[in-house]
DNA sequence: GAGAACCGTGTGAACGTTCACATACATCTT
DNA sequence: AAGATGTATGTGAACGTTCACACGGTTCTC
């Protein structure tokens, strides 16, 4: 075994004829090189398949190349466990992956606790161990405050993921009020005039954004908010069934449904099945999670499409910006895609519901 | 920021009033340590808050607390693109993190190209860069023999999933040809005396185990071969559909359908649905696969659960252990499981079939 | 045309560990 | 009681890079 010793960079410096340093500015790109010794050095590279060991570029140069993503581990878990597939994390290693390979870098995925106390103990122990030029935040732990001002302390740049943005970190995120307005003033379009918003739980950022723009759309519209209902659902598909059931089987019930994911739509869905309610001609059900399970599922939900991998990616983009000198904060704003599939559709004559 | 410099190795010494190797040998659980001085130092890790630095460690001793698991790039980008999740990689991530976690490693997860060339190329940069302690071959790379002879080579420990073992590697699988034969078995004692197995493609190496344990199971029930047929469906939903509704309106058409994956299988309930048999009452259909949306379709679907996140745990194990000398080869068989929902049920009545 | 500024290249030190070896003392062996 | 063996600890070197700086040569500046 192991009968090749690995090549070093003083391999690639004698044969190329130049020394260690040369090789090195080349590898990284440093000015003051010949372009003669440049191609002389590349092609000795190419040659004996040399690749800079990062282990010892980290010890020399303080780079690690590593960027490292930190999700909420109970939530994860459970998933995992649950076999319930875990869109986020897939939507997350893609935009992360494929962002970290265009620029030598690798991502490292990992898990810490919500309690703040373990989490800033396993995000410190993590850090001093890797050492990665930087660090994705993802919800829950964006809205934690001591994980940056720990990172900040080390010197390592911090992207939070789906966040308010603030001044200090770079937060990257979609305008979660504007996605709950467009979906409301859809469904206003299609002659809905009740209308009932399905929220996940008010310690949770995003919620109180988007009941915001659910609000603001009803008044916009001049329908005014009296023409729309809030449910709590907790995100859980028990809780959201029972209130899902109590609005529509209430006097003057709302044709169309904004869930906040996709457990408490597909609760929608069910009730609606159970009440007799044909979906989407005396229903329109919309969620604002578009994991695979909505996609797919019959019929397709219409949802509101996060734009994870991307925000993922752009977060990496910057923390590498960020390593290689650039700024460590700054605030990137994306695009999210309302996608209308088969359960949504145009409100029922008023007529049939009054007497129905 | 980066107020606080790190603490290293050094540090814990002068506080411990020891020297920087005593140190080292209480990190790595080394021989020959009073035990008052152990405790000593473990105090003063404990209070300065010390973690050993990864990159430094894989310089002085070889070791970088690091596995590598590699998976198919075309195959799993394309699910992603796809917004279809991908259950494989979950579990993959499940298993490893963590597993790794409890020995104080850490999983990289990386893609390389189904192209022979360009696998060997892109693993070669990978263990170059990275330098693991092992690495974990998934399925297709699993049959690729360059790999694990590249990793021999630099003496990197190498652990392969999902493949008929040798001799010379870690080889963590399922008994693909028991579970077809389990499930064929299982079907026939609710009944049916006609059977097909939707297979998928004879390239990929489970394909004919599993075709094995489905004739197997029809000559050993007595029933002979003849009872069962073979539709080839490629793993894709339109080969498959146009397969199965051949057969199913074929003069003497099975009752039961065993299909090799999860898209085979929802090609199998269309086509039933649009022939309006009833599954499970008039046809039983069974999936090979048990990913998410297997187990959350309407009606959800028997299925053989392979064990993923177990047998990337297991190899991750096998993989830390033989970094520390122990043996880099062995094999270790992990239990399915056959998970019987909704859509398997008693064969129909004899004789509504021959006269419908 | 002499000093300053820049360009291209090389050298020694440093990064934080572990390894190989050295040392000091304690315990066994005969 | 002297040598052999074993236990507990420390020291210098090595791992493969990059950094800080040095150096010689070219080009600018006035």
């Amino acid at each position: 075994m192991a009968s090749r010793a690995s090549v070093t960079i003083e391999h690639v410096a004698k044969a190329a004829g130049v020394s260690r340093q040369t090789v090195s500015r080349v590898i990284n790109k440093g000015p003051n090189v010949k372009p003669d010794v440049r191609e002389r050095v590349e092609a000795a590279i190419a040659a004996l398949g040399y690749v800079p060991n990062l282990s010892a570029r980290r010890m020399g140069g303080g780079k690690s190349f590593l960027i490292l993503a930190v999700n909420d581990r109970q939530r994860t878990i459970e998933n995992w466990r649950a076999g319930r597939g875990n869109d986020w994390v897939d939507q997350m290693l893609h935009g992360g992956i494929t962002e970290c390979e265009k620029h030598g870098y690798h991502l490292i995925f990992e898990l810490i606790d919500t309690d703040p106390a373990a989490a800033s103990r396993q995000l410190s122990n993590a850090i001093a161990a890797l050492r990665p030029d930087g660090v994705i935040l993802t919800p829950p732990h964006s809205d934690n405050e001591e994980l940056p001002a720990l990172l900040a302390d080390r010197g390592i740049p911090c992207a939070r993921i789906g966040r308010r943005p603030g001044t200090q970190f770079i937060d990257v995120f979609m305008d979660e009020e504007e996605a709950a307005a467009e979906i409301t003033t859809r469904l206003i379009a299609l002659g809905h005039m009740r209308l009932a918003f399905i929220a996940g739980s008010p310690e949770y950022g995003n919620s109180t954004k988007r009941l915001a723009g659910f609000s603001r759309a009803l008044a916009a519209s001049g329908l005014g908010e009296a023409a729309g209902s809030v449910a709590k659902g907790n995100f859980r598909f028990d809780d959201a069934a029972r209130e899902i059931e109590r609005l529509l089987t209430s006097a003057d019930p709302p044709t169309a449904l904004i869930a906040e994911n996709d457990e408490m739509a597909f609760a929608a869905m069910h009730v609606a099945d159970r009440l007799g309610l044909a979906v989407p001609q005396q229903l329109s059900i919309a969620s604002f999670e578009d994991t695979p399970g909505v996609r797919f599922s019959v019929p397709p939900l219409t949802a509101i499409r996060q734009p994870t991998a991307e925000m993922i990616a752009a977060a990496c983009s910057q923390l590498i910006a960020a390593s290689a000198g650039g700024p460590a904060h700054g605030s990137i704003k994306l695009p999210y895609r309302l996608v209308e599939r088969a359960t949504t559709a145009p409100a029922p004559a008023p007529a049939n519901r009054k007497t129905g």
